[in-house]
DNA sequence: GAATAGATTGTCT
DNA sequence: GACAATCTATTCT
């Protein structure tokens, strides 16, 4: 809605286009981690700053949805032109929010895991169910989902404009830790692949790395 | 802290 | 009819 209340931090504008068509999407998954997601909607709005990704790179890649070519409707977007939003619900009751990366025509997309609240933190947990403070709150694919109102709706959505898109985090180096994804044992040798990114040291990555 | 089971539904075989 | 890029509560050490 309107302008965020005083004492929150500002946000930058939009990352256009060209930032998510220009990266391969192993470069994109680790550059958007410091980035931040910005939602806003009619309750208020959300930001968080990434601080997990994974990459997905079909259709050579057994851990995407994308692969073997597969090009059905729940993959639609993946296909698609970059810097589109891939959701997907996964075991019967989680969204999962993907960024996805270009060429458009390759089916390769950004699953965004872990994000660090910005803005809107009350209204993140009133969503989740949840006291302010818990760290519980977007440490996951599915609990950030939740926490910012991200669901089916978003489905195909542009990401380089309100009301959901990508900004500029604070300055800054960041520590990047690097390592195999999260639950894709079935994919074989690609479950192996150091695709997973994330901030090193930061207490909202959801499964505990080895820093 | 670690391990386990149960929830629940769209999508594809 | 099986399964999934997960989360939570519960039950242990």
């Amino acid at each position: 809605m309107g302008s965020p209340p005083p004492g929150d931090p500002p946000l930058g504008p939009p990352l256009g286009a060209d930032f998510f068509a220009e990266r391969d999407v192993l470069r994109l998954a680790r550059d958007l981690v410091g980035k931040v997601l910005v939602h806003e909607t009619d309750e208020g709005t959300c930001a968080g700053r990434i601080v997990e990704t994974e990459a997905y790179r079909g259709p050579e890649d057994l851990a995407a949805h994308s692969s073997h070519g597969r090009r059905t409707g729940r993959v639609a977007a993946m296909w698609g032109p970059p810097g589109h939003a891939y959701v997907f619900l996964l075991y019967g009751m989680h969204w999962a929010f993907n960024v996805v990366a270009g060429p458009e025509g390759d089916p390769h997309a950004v699953l965004v895991r872990a994000l660090e609240p910005v803005i809107g933190e009350d209204l993140m947990a009133r969503r989740r169910g949840l006291a302010l403070g818990a760290r519980t709150l977007t440490n996951g694919p599915g609990k950030l989902c939740a926490a910012m109102g991200i669901d089916k709706r978003h489905y195909g959505a542009p990401l380089d404009r309100p009301p959901l898109y990508l900004a500029d985090g604070p300055r800054g180096r960041i520590r990047l830790g690097r390592g195999p994804r999260i639950n894709v044992d079935y994919a074989g040798d690609w479950a192996a692949r150091p695709w997973r990114f994330w901030e090193r040291g930061n207490p909202w990555v959801s499964v505990k790395p080895r820093d």
